[in-house]
DNA sequence: TGATGTGAATAACTTCACAGCG
DNA sequence: CGCTGTGAAGTTATTCACATCA
């Protein structure tokens, strides 16, 4: 019923909330939970409304249990492994990346296929062979994936993910994946969202 | 006239003409381009139609032709100097990544607020104390900035880029920033995308 | 014939506005 | 009285379908 929108805007909330707790604040309206974020209020409770009513009227929403309530919605009570395919500069940025963690991410396998990093370690993990994806992930039952490879070897590994029973990747590579339906791939390509800033500078303003 | 959308899509529309070029294919239907984006063929002529008529009926669109209308409607013809902020692994990633370069977009200005960092130089590029943002952003008239910096310091580091005249600001810190009309903000928040596939992980499988 | 360009129709999303409850 | 939850209204975005042109 909720669309991909509405779940990217829980995402965005429960930050705020979650800042908001940090603060102390025990109450918040979605008016003034609107005001570090680009939602109206409206938006706030038409949001919610699609999983339940967790406001009292005349008052406002509880922070904890508003942020109880996203994290079981969103999925994240449960701690998750990541796999991470892709160990250059990005790659090691994102597995130093504490974001992830704080939210029960843990990237617990990374994989190369460059055979002076395969057999290395990196925080702890050791780096494998990209052949051993299938294997890997299989085992220990890895659902979630995080691609930084190059464009041109980004659709073998999206296949090799898939054949590994992977549900759901997330995308670095700037490269169209074809991958079957049932499974969730979202792309970041960080070269599009500068070209897309060149177009408003050089006409919206 | 057009959205935001739009523009991202011919953002990727350009990265799909680029990859048939290459293959040098020369002439390509709306209904093949969109083979390899989730768009159809409808909304690829819509999406054009809102800046000319590039294509020929009963044809197709000329792919050299179409890269260099899609360049100039978002204004990559030029070179553009970029100023990164947060010399930290996620930014060096960002300076070693080619995909910025290719599309016109040169790194040429580091700052960072660790003293152990100011005055170093990576990639022949000297980093500077983020105090001197203003000063050398007026003098070099960047225009476009990449920020990343830890959530705390957002605010401040965008404040910095305000005071400097920046128009467009590619930030991931993942934090709000309150930034005056008419500066061009586009927010990649990689924990919250992450996020969001927990839910379909969850929830729609 | 075959693919574009485009008004008209549809669908998706957002805001409005207010009843109802604490 | 204030703020939620929500149907209705409004807005934006996408798809359809076809006239048109090479």
């Amino acid at each position: 019923m909720p669309h991909e929108k509405t779940i990217k805007r829980l995402a965005l909330y429960l930050r705020s909330l979650r800042y908001l707790a940090e603060k102390r604040v025990e109450i918040i309206s979605s008016e003034k939970l609107t005001e570090h974020i680009h939602a109206s209020p409206a938006q706030v409770r038409k949001d919610l409304a699609c999983f339940g009513e967790f406001g009292v009227p005349g008052v406002g929403y509880q922070v904890k249990k508003l942020i109880a309530e996203i994290e079981s919605i969103l999925g994240l009570k449960e701690k998750r492994e990541v796999a991470l395919v892709g160990i250059g500069k990005l790659g090691g940025a994102l597995l130093a990346y504490t974001g992830f963690r704080k939210f029960g991410f843990r990237i617990s396998a990374l994989f190369d296929n460059n055979p002076e990093k395969i057999g290395k370690k990196i925080s702890g993990l050791k780096i494998e062979d990209v052949v051993r994806i299938e294997e890997v992930l299989k085992r220990r039952k890895i659902k979630i994936a995080i691609t930084t490879v190059p464009a041109t070897n980004a659709q073998e590994v999206a296949n090799r993910l898939v054949a590994a029973g992977i549900k759901v990747i997330l995308n670095f590579a700037p490269h169209y994946l074809n991958i079957p339906q049932g499974i969730i791939i979202n792309t970041i390509d960080m070269a599009i969202e500068l070209e897309c800033l060149a177009y408003f500078l050089t006409h919206k303003i």
